[in-house]
DNA sequence: AAAGGTGTTGAACGACTGCTCAAAATTGGG
DNA sequence: CCCAATTTTGAGCAGTCGTTCAACACCTTT
């Protein structure tokens, strides 16, 4: 039982997740993992099977590390939609120093995706319900913390919260205008 | 001078842009439009230049037919703001019988484009932007006849329209929830 | 009917794609 | 310290990509 010491599968999702971000998911070719990685074509297909295995892997990673941010930011604020505002700031605004693409890669994997890679296209469909869910639970909380009307309906506005936020990105994307967009989430939760 | 009939470049347009608008731009290849169009090669080499250059054509026949339905359905309603919801309705949840993609083709492009397509990225986001002054105009008009405050920040309200546009067409093709999306409609130019 | 320009054709090029697999290198257990 | 299981290697396969171009078909003019 021969044991090399495997490359770090950390660090290659981080990368792949990096070039299929800023790339796309049919722009970023398995040469191009190869480079960022410095693995040769054997060590990555025995280790994720194909090019969309691999892209099934990132897209998880990359729902997870989002996920895991949201808890952040929102366990660092004391009232809830404080922290939804501060984590649409972040996500949007921030990280663009060096972040792939102003876009989110689910809404950017969600585009490019066909029916022929029904799986990828389903897989990429339930990550976005979850954020959905993940709003809609915050939103819950809000509403626990009167910080919202009782009546709130929190599907709905964790729907608008999603679509605002996929339409900022691409407003972000397609303008550049940081100020307009700063303008837009400070607006949030006062209408 | 020979006049050899040629073939209907508006027809191969039409071809293109579906194929385009579907697959992307990527994901489409020269012999995908080849097929479609039942031309060869040379003939579209000799009418389009390239690649890039049939699809630089693509997005603005695309931006231009949307422009001609936004003014059509403006002109079928009395209030402009009625026009408008009428336009986000029929945009995003009809043609959906037979349209290649719930989003729109110039977010699309957005979305794949990289910097390294430099000249398609910069026409997409200026005919983005021109959408934007169309929604913008509407929005004027809109405020002369009384329909909406006379304060009213027809710019904020034009971008707001446009993030609302292409933030629904991806929540729809995430959820396929037309129900949802229709709601949110309806409620535009309410808050 | 001959001439000559215009448009069409499709085989083919070199580069690139995702992916495979026999061989070599690497390591811990005996 | 060698054996055997595991991991890495990289040349290479079969297919596709965007694009070119010499040969051909066609129509208008003379």
């Amino acid at each position: 039982m021969a044991n090399t010491a495997k490359f770090d599968r950390r660090e290659v999702l981080e990368s792949a997740t990096r070039l299929f971000w800023q790339k796309g998911y049919h722009g970023t070719s398995t040469r191009d993992i190869q480079q960022a990685t410095n693995l040769k074509p054997g060590s990555i297909y025995a280790a994720f099977g194909s090019k969309s295995g691999l892209f099934n892997e990132v897209l998880h990673f990359y729902a997870e590390s989002m996920a895991d941010q949201l808890a952040q930011i929102l366990s660092e604020h004391h009232r809830v939609t404080d922290g939804l505002r501060a984590f649409l700031r972040h996500v949007i605004l921030e990280g663009g120093d060096d972040a792939p693409s102003e876009l989110c890669l689910l809404a950017k994997s969600l585009s490019e995706l066909e029916e022929g890679e029904a799986e990828l296209l389903s897989e990429t469909r339930k990550l976005l319900a979850a954020t959905e869910q993940r709003f809609q639970q915050a939103l819950s909380q809000a509403v626990a913390n009167a910080e919202l009307p009782a009546n709130t309906d929190t599907a709905l506005a964790a729907r608008q919260l999603q679509i605002q936020l996929i339409g900022l990105r691409s407003y972000l994307r397609a303008t550049g205008n940081r100020g307009a967009v700063e303008e837009l989430i400070a607006r949030q939760f006062f209408s």
